[in-house]
DNA sequence: GTAGGGTTAG
């Protein structure tokens, strides 16, 4: 019997080491089945998947017997395979070792092949590649072993280079090669090869064995062809392998088809299969919208329900369900009950806070993550760095480009696309730029990302000039970059660029709907009102974005009317308004003071349920407010339980706006207690309500609060609230002073802040050099040519002014013609100067002229002619005062509204002296309160007297 | 005596 075993033992193994031994028979037959006996062992421990204990029982009976007494292949290879299915390279390798010093059996081709099953297994397909090299005499088993080494390690070219080079040695491939290949060639999308090899399978009869089988189900769905993929599942003759249902499953949940996947896995529960982690993460995969929560959780339940313990990949699906679910809390929950965290985990937990765009909790999570010891890798830095650059936070995000280069990770394409990103986010062009250098193979995303970059930084030139480069260098375009190149013509308003990229992308047949919106909203920006509405008339699929951007277009370029009609149009195409059209159309009804449009929409929100959280409460604060009815703004404002930061700034811009500074004030104070930080456009507000209410002190005092205690630099926006303060007190000389001694240089707007300072004043000399600052620094806006005429003017100086207008006219610049609105009825009612289109034209004059007469006979009107600003005859002068649009808007209102109530008219330019003195007696003599908005602010006429303290 | 198909983060 132990003859027998010796025997069969020394059959197995002819190895030129086997020990030569002097030992006496029975001793040496006593030895041997003691290793009989823990080989067993041994194979018993791997089989059961305990890597100590088996490393253990290895190291404390063979590791010491140098060389070892009996051929220790059986042990060696069991112990690789658990290496192997553990991934524990470093065990591995001492095994590796192991064998090399016992110098027992390497040149078996068996356990070479062992190895470089094990290193491809573990991640090492170099290591797994230099043993390969070595073994002189391959077998089936040694290729197949090293081509999934390549495959498993994302190397699939070199897989199929390996498999060809097998097939010109004339080695046939066995059952076992095929799955491996036929992986490497959906990797590679090589529909060709895939085929070929499909064909070969079938030839050599393996097509129908089921790992053959499935692995073509997964190739053809990679390959995105569902016909053959579906066809080649469907003709499966047994459906009781969960592996063919998971490839079929998970390619649908891979192509977007959730449902369609979740339908299979109702059939294969059905048929009697039952789940596996495989099958839970494809579908779980499927659920990746808000809309698919409720199945999402069903399948967790199914998986808790399946087993007590939550696989990694599980946990981390479930994770990554959830979080695409826009639900944080229970990814959080699913996360902090894992057992077993990998970097997988951690990561998805971290882009989903980044996701959500959660930065602050983002980086809260990563500092958490360094403190447990999880070591940051490529995709945390990826995740963390973007988080970083939509903060703003530079500092930190050049502390993660520190890491990223300590690590080696900064050579990662990826890693410098996301620093080229936060670096633009967080302003920083020059930082920007040097690592966009640095990236030495740019692609598709680093180009754009760059080009969006200097398009959101406002280097508008260096954009289309990268787009140039781009196109120089053959690069390919897609429609995100053409979007960010839309960007740069629309900030450069520059409508002609905007044609080019129009007639480019329609060339290049790049035209999607959301590109088309882009274009319609530049032209929009552009203030091209005609492309914009061709564009919008010829596009065939309209959604929401389209509406709302020829809506803001009309609303941004001065005809709300027509923006209100649009939105009308849009209701009744049964497009429903979501937020952001609601913003728009807010806006449009505000710039009309067009009060009941407004309060239609604002009813359209409560019927519909809207809630009146963030930019919809500002939003309708500000139109309460524009329209003139500030009591309104404030019910809203109160009604808002927790006030952020823009309804704040809403508010204390709406008090400002009519002449309720110390409000202003009060409510500013109040948003301090609450703990909130303003920014410079609260500080902007604050300080144009002080302008606006005279008062001085406390403009200065906020001024000075702005730059010391909040560390902002004033805006020159800022500074002219200042001058205007200054000027409106008549102390022109130390808003002079002031202009010079400001830290950055003056811009327009306060040069023009001084100028009507100067007007209002009649300070001809200090008038003067602003009027020829203001158009030195500005020439292209029609609006300064007429206030400087206007001041000229004033001053008598018709030379100047018909320079002026000369100027202005070679510009090819057309003044806006003064217009006034007022809502009656249900309709905004529109009047021009001397306007005779309205159909009630006859007594809207015949009231003016009634008005008139008594306001000479009884408040002793007298028309002063200074305000007529045209070197005209008298007579014609006092023709013109008589016919301006304020005047024909008032006397309307005063034939279509029922005595008592209030007459809120909107001019989009300044009123003039003339019509002030005219307004405040209509008031007065016709008890009629008249709330008149101009382009600068809000008049309250009442009994005589405008809120404005005749300083406008 | 080996192996082979289907999953998670960007």
């Amino acid at each position: 019997m132990a003859k027998a075993l010796l025997h069969s033992y020394s059959s197995l193994a002819t190895y030129p080491t086997f020990p030569k031994t002097q030992k006496s028979p029975s001793l040496q037959l006593s030895k041997l089945s003691e290793h009989r006996a823990t080989t067993t062992s041994l194979k018993e421990i791997c089989k059961n998947g305990d890597l100590k204990r088996a490393f253990l029982s290895f190291t404390s009976f063979f590791a010491n017997q140098s060389p070892p007494p009996f051929p220790l292949d059986e042990a060696y290879s069991s112990i690789l395979d658990l290496c192997a299915l553990k991934k524990a390279i470093e065990q591995g390798q001492q095994i590796h070792a192991h064998i090399l010093t016992s110098n027992c059996a390497f040149d078996s081709a068996f356990l070479s092949t062992k190895l470089v099953f094990m290193y491809g297994k573990c991640g090492a397909p170099m290591e797994a590649q230099k043993l390969f090299d070595q073994i002189p005499h391959r077998t089936i088993f040694t290729w197949n072993a090293m081509i999934g080494a390549y495959v498993s390690n994302g190397k699939p070219y070199r897989a199929l280079q390996l498999y060809r080079e097998m097939r010109m040695l004339g080695v046939t491939p066995d059952a076992c090669t095929f799955p491996c290949i036929l992986k490497a060639c959906a990797g590679l999308i090589d529909l060709q090869s895939g085929a070929e090899i499909h064909g070969l399978a079938i030839k050599c009869g393996f097509g129908s064995f089921l790992f053959v089988a499935n692995a073509l189900v997964a190739m053809y769905a990679k390959f995105n062809d569902f016909n053959r993929a579906r066809q080649l599942f469907d003709r499966m003759v047994v459906k009781e392998d969960v592996v063919s249902w998971n490839s079929i499953i998970s390619a649908y949940s891979a192509n977007g088809q959730p449902l369609e996947a979740l339908r299979l896995l109702r059939e294969m529960q059905k048929g009697g299969v039952s789940m596996n982690s495989y099958t839970a993460v494809g579908v779980l995969q499927a659920c990746d919208d808000p809309s698919l929560i409720k199945l999402g959780m069903e399948i967790h339940a199914a998986v808790l329900k399946s087993s007590l313990y939550l696989h990694v990949y599980e946990a981390n699906a479930l994770v990554v369900m959830y979080a695409r679910c826009g639900r944080m809390d229970k990814a959080a929950r699913v996360f902090n009950k894992m057992d077993e965290k990998d970097n997988v985990s951690w990561n998805s937990m971290l882009s989903g806070f980044v996701q959500n765009e959660l930065y602050d909790k983002a980086v809260g999570f990563f500092h958490e993550m360094q403190e447990t010891g999880q070591k940051p890798d490529l995709v945390s830095i990826i995740n963390i760095v973007s988080a970083l650059g939509r903060l703003g936070s530079l500092f930190n995000g050049m502390e993660c480009h520190a890491y990223a280069i300590k690590h080696g990770l900064h050579s990662d394409l990826q890693i410098g696309n996301t620093l080229v990103d936060m670096y633009s986010k967080c302003s920083c062009v020059s930082y920007m730029e040097r690592v966009f250098y640095n990236i030495p193979d740019k692609d598709l995303i680093s180009w754009t990302t760059a080009i969006a970059g200097y398009a959101q930084n406002k280097c508008y030139l260096e954009a289309l000039r990268k787009f140039q480069e781009v196109q120089m260098k053959g690069i390919k375009v897609d429609e995100l970059m053409i979007g960010s190149v839309l960007l740069a013509c629309s900030g450069l308003r520059c409508t002609s660029h905007v044609k080019q990229i129009h007639c480019y992308i329609m060339r290049r047949g790049l035209f999607d709907l959301v590109l088309q919106n882009i274009v319609l909203d530049v032209y929009g920006d552009c203030g091209d009102i005609e492309y914009a509405s061709r564009m919008f008339e010829e596009m065939k699929d309209k959604d929401i974005v389209s509406w709302t951007s020829m809506i803001s277009c009309y609303v941004h370029n001065g005809l709300a009317d027509e923006a209100l009609d649009l939105f009308s149009d849009m209701m009744h195409n049964g497009i429903v308004p979501d937020m952001v059209s609601i913003v728009s159309i807010l806006s449009g009804a505000a710039n009309l003071s067009a009060l009941r449009k407004g309060k239609e929409i604002h009813g359209f929100l409560t019927r519909r349920d809207f809630g009146l959280d963030g930019s919809l409460a500002s939003a309708l604060v500000d139109m309460y407010a524009r329209c003139g009815t500030i009591d309104s703004s404030y019910k809203i404002f109160n009604r808002i339980r927790s006030k952020d930061l823009i309804l704040w700034t809403s508010m204390i811009n709406a008090c400002g706006m009519h002449g309720r500074g110390k409000e202003a004030i009060g409510l500013f104070e109040a948003m301090k207690e609450a703990n909130l930080i303003p920014d410079h456009v609260t500080f902007l507000a604050l300080l144009y309500a002080c302008s606006h209410s005279g008062l001085i002190d406390e403009g200065r005092r906020y001024l000075e609060l702005m730059k010391n205690e909040y560390q902002l630099e004033p805006w020159p926006e800022h500074y002219a609230c200042l001058v205007d303060l200054l000027g409106r007190a008549n102390r022109l000389d130390e808003a002079y002073k002031f202009v010079k001694s400001m830290p950055i240089a003056p811009t327009a707007v306060v040069w023009c802040a001084l100028l009507g300072a100067c007007r209002v004043h009649s300070n001809n000399e200090l008038g003067e050099i602003a009027a020829h600052k203001l158009l030195e620094l500005d020439p292209e806006n029609p609006g300064n040519y007429v206030l400087v005429s206007n001041v000229f003017a004033s001053m008598g100086k018709w030379k100047d002014v018909d320079e002026v207008r000369m100027r202005m006219k070679g510009m090819g610049l057309k003044k806006n013609p003064a217009c006034t609105w007022i809502e009656v009825g249900n309709k905004v009612h529109a009047f021009t100067a001397r306007d005779r289109c309205h159909p009630q034209t006859q007594e809207i004059y015949l009231k003016l002229d009634q008005m008139t007469e008594i306001l000479e006979s009884e408040g002793g009107y007298v028309a002063d002619t200074k305000f007529v600003l045209q070197n005209v005859q008298e007579e014609e002068k006092l023709k013109m005062l008589h016919g301006h649009s304020e005047r024909l808007a008032i006397a309307f209102g005063l034939i279509g509204t029922s005595e008592g109530t209030p007459i809120r008219i909107t001019k989009n330019l300044r009123i003039c002296g003339d019509c002030h003195v005219f307004t405040k007696m209509v008031s007065k003599f016709f008890k009629r309160e008249i709330i008149m908005r101009d382009a600068n602010r809000f008049h309250h006429f009442n009994g005589g007297v405008c809120s404005c303290g005749d300083f406008w």
